[in-house]
RNA sequence: GGCGCGAUAGCAAAGCGGUUAUGCCGCGGCCUGCAAAGCCGUUUAGACCAGUUCGACUCUGGUUCGCGCCUCCA
């Protein structure tokens, strides 16, 4: 019985979908005016692990990313960079892709487009004002009315007294209220527009997520997620958009995952202490930064640090140290006390730590035995996670642009196999420390030499 | 100011009202020409103060500290 922490319940509870065996499943992606940093890496992984536990749970699963291909920020670059819009969310689209196929990220079944649902904005925005949630403004702005909508605040926990008591709401004289957000903008100078009822104009943010899970998932599905501060506004206002629009609930299961820090603050965009995927994986291996992120919580704070990720490295490299040398497939035996914790474990809310913490005993199984039914476990249970794909060795020895290349240290290993018989051991560890000093370190077995980098 | 989350050993990170989490690091041993890997053993826990209980890291209350949202953000 898979459980499931419930943002909008603040609590687990027992998951049942809508309809027997299926799961329909969104998640709020990307922006794509820049590359992908650490937190996006978390989201697409966090949600990967999430769609891959359901699928092989024996779901039907539906899932649906979104790409916000138009909003301020694409506005702005596409203006700073003197580009087209379509120009740059594409490359940050194929830039996306990249970084996601990387990470071992099963592309969603759906990834939606705004720029392809602007009619079905039009469309619920009509349906909104016809209903009495939205109006038009007399700067040409569409807002939604919360006052309209009784229960917003129900997602974040927050009344619209306390929302107009803070200090940073912002005042518009246009608003009715100053919570009110806006579904479509009036169009201005230089800015994309598309014809509307109300004028030429774009869509505001919120109401792209509520038209594409419409569109693709229906007016009412079983899960919706995306990061921690999507809570609100986002979420909160799909809801109210939604729920509005459709008099029925929009979302059963809402799933947010935890930031991603940096010295314990949040990794973001405004202050700038951000990584994007790509350096991090100029120097760790792309399975290490998604062992990284999966071997805590989905819902912890996740630090980022060099110090981190070398540590996450070298536990990974023991769970493929364990398989060296054993070929087996990826099949692991369900009724296996392992399969069954590692399902236990993941049946609780997504508790990846303790599915990997099953994976580190069986290594240590593993190691003791040799056997190839412990191997084919180990390998079966870690690829439900997307890891231990790969062939042992090729992980061992991946190197980076400045390493040696393998001729080099095999050419030395071979030198140190002769004056290893001729019992000149000063040479031997010389070659080794030579070695060590490029991060190359040589392990002797009675079948002989092997390699892997540091 | 409003709302919420968290505090676990040197570091990271889980479960659990009483029984080894797990990984990295450290230490001792086995193995090895020497190493490495591995195996065996082992040192470090539960912010603070009360309460509930036969018994609390785990439940309750308070204190302190940290973080997040309330503005674009995954």
């Amino acid at each position: 019985m898979l459980k499931i922490y419930n943002s909008i319940a603040r609590e687990k509870q027992t998951f049942v979908p809508i309809v027997a065996g299926k799961v329909s499943m969104y998640v709020c992606g990307m922006t794509v005016y820049d590359f992908c940093h650490l937190g996006h890496a978390r989201v697409m992984v966090v949600f990967d692990m999430v769609n891959r536990w359901l699928r092989s749970s024996g779901f039907d699963v539906n899932y649906v990313r979104n790409i916000t291909d138009i909003d301020d920020k694409i506005i702005k670059r596409a203006n700073e960079n003197g580009e087209s819009i379509t120009e740059l969310t594409q490359r940050f689209i194929d830039a996306m892709n990249e970084d996601s196929d990387a990470l071992g990220i099963l592309r969603p079944d759906i990834e939606p487009r705004a720029t392809a649902h602007i009619q079905g904005m039009i469309d619920m925005i009509s349906a909104l004002i016809e209903k009495g949630h939205a109006y038009h403004a007399d700067n040409g702005d569409v807002f939604y009315s919360v006052n309209s909508f009784k229960t917003y605040g129900k997602l974040s926990g927050k009344s619209l007294e306390d929302l107009r008591a803070g200090e940073r709401v912002e005042v518009d004289t246009f608003k009715r209220d100053p919570m009110d957000f806006v579904l479509w903008k009036s169009v201005k100078p230089n800015e994309p527009s598309w014809d509307s009822p109300w004028g030429k104009g774009r869509p505001g943010w919120h109401i792209e997520c509520s038209v594409m899970s419409e569109c693709h998932l229906g007016n009412h599905f079983d899960i919706h997620g995306g990061g921690q501060d999507l809570q609100f506004p986002h979420h909160e206002n799909e809801i109210a958009q939604s729920e509005a629009a459709h008099d029925c609930t929009f979302v059963n299961y809402w799933m947010h995952n935890g930031f991603v820090r940096v010295d314990d603050e949040k990794m973001s965009k405004s202050l700038g202490n951000f990584f994007t995927i790509r350096d991090v994986l100029k120097k760790y291996d792309a399975e290490v930064v998604r062992f990284f992120i999966l071997r805590a919580h989905y819902r912890s704070p996740l630090n980022y640090s060099d110090k981190h990720l070398d540590d996450a490295k070298q536990a990974l490299t023991r769970l493929y140290t364990s398989l060296r040398g054993i070929s087996s497939d990826a099949k692991h035996d369900e009724q296996d006390v392992s399969a069954i914790n590692f399902k236990a474990a993941m049946n609780d809310d997504f508790n990846t730590p303790e599915a990997v913490a099953v994976l580190f005993d069986l290594a240590n199984e593993l190691n003791k035995t040799r056997d190839v039914k412990v191997a084919a476990q180990l390998k079966g249970l870690a690829n439900v996670l997307g890891l231990l794909n790969r062939d042992p060795e090729s992980f061992l020895q991946a190197g980076n642009a400045d390493s040696d290349d393998v001729s080099k240290i095999e050419q030395l290993i071979l030198a140190r196999a002769e004056a290893k018989q001729a019992k000149n051991f000063a040479e031997a560890d010389r070659i080794r420390q030579e070695l060590l000093a490029d991060g190359v370190i040589l392990e002797d077995s009675p079948q002989g030499t092997t390699w892997r980098r540091a």
